[in-house]
DNA sequence: CGCGTAAGTCAACGGCCATTGACATACGCT
DNA sequence: AGCGTATGTCAATGGCCGTTGACTTACGCG
């Protein structure tokens, strides 16, 4: 049971090395996200992109380095800059408490990161990339002493709730969903807070 | 690089089925949790048991059923009722920092949770793993009022630190690790409060 | 209009792995 | 002791997959 969603394109796409390398790496970020790295196969990603297995080892050299490449497409790492400092405990508890306006692509982001932290080959080109553009601009945005510390702990914390808010089955709604926006706000209020 | 921690076992083991089988559902917990699902290799499994593959084939029919076999072996539902409800928080931040003194063991059969409830593979089990099986005991655990809520944001939070713990790659170490704990000690208790 | 080169195709190689059935052997019962 | 069966061993099979190099084709430049 292979599910390759091939677009429909009777005429094949003109030659054009930018647009199958960009093909190549949307078809891996959807099935990397989809299936983690070791269930995904180099030939579905290059049948999905319509192009040829070899292209891949051409545009991006081999399985990790497009594993990385599209890693780092996928990751956005501007989810904490633009909060609020103020509001920034209840935004994101309300954030994760979710509901009916969801952020697919972005919830579709942090499958891939979750199914790319529980690889043991992916682990270390996911916690580089968490270093970079997670843990680093978090820190910045922290300040303060120990920032890096405080940093990991809200990294931990964050990935956590979007963990569960993806799993989650059944809507939060009602006296249930104040009192998870409650305490989640409590719990990043905990950690942002400068003094220990 | 196949690290195979094959007992010092000059003489082989009696004839014993009970003793194999148990010996190679302990070595599938290990490798299993260590690895993953799709990175285990069976003969593997059997080496570090001491056994052969075929025999993984007679005691559990399969990977799956074996891997089946070891989920259940591993989850260990009074693994959170253990805990001492007064140092709890401390105890689960410790846990996290990981390094020294820390529960290894504990760590590990979490880790294994959340490998098997991140496979495509063992899919299936992860509604019932999560929900069942850790929610579940979570929300009873924590008693009083809103319960429910309340676990979710633990499960969240736990989940979380338990994926950074995993992918991290130096150990914590000296006023990082003791913040990190300070932090992460703080989270917990402001999730196990009974008051809002 | 040729022609060089980038873009794309094809087939095979080698490795790894789960599975399997045939075979060997030790244990325990009579 | 002899024998049957549970236990353990071995090697082969077939499939999947990443990788690779040689081959073919289309594009665009002079």
């Amino acid at each position: 049971m292979r599910v390759v969603t091939r677009r429909d394109r009777i005429e094949p796409r003109k030659r054009d090395a930018d647009a199958t390398s960009a093909a190549i790496l949307e078809a891996a970020k959807s099935q990397f996200a989809r299936l983690g790295y070791d269930r995904t196969a180099l030939r579905d990603i290059a049948a999905e992109a319509g192009a040829d297995v070899a292209l891949i080892k051409r545009y991006y050299g081999g399985k990790e380095a497009l594993f990385t490449a599209a890693l780092k497409a996928s990751f956005r790492p501007d989810l904490l800059q633009a909060w609020n400092r103020q509001t920034f405990a209840k935004d994101i508890a309300i954030m994760m408490a979710g509901g009916a306006h969801t952020d697919e692509a972005r919830a579709h982001s942090f499958q891939f990161l979750l199914r790319a932290a529980t690889s043991p080959t992916t682990a270390p080109l996911l916690n580089l990339a968490i270093q970079e553009r997670f843990l680093g601009p978090i820190r910045d945005w922290l300040g303060g002493d120990d920032a890096s510390a405080r940093a990991r702990v809200l990294a931990a914390a964050f990935i956590g709730f979007l963990v569960e808010r993806l799993i989650r089955e059944t809507p939060l709604s009602g006296r249930e969903r104040e009192v998870f926006i409650d305490r989640a706000t409590t719990v990043f209020e905990a950690i942002v807070q400068p003094d220990g």
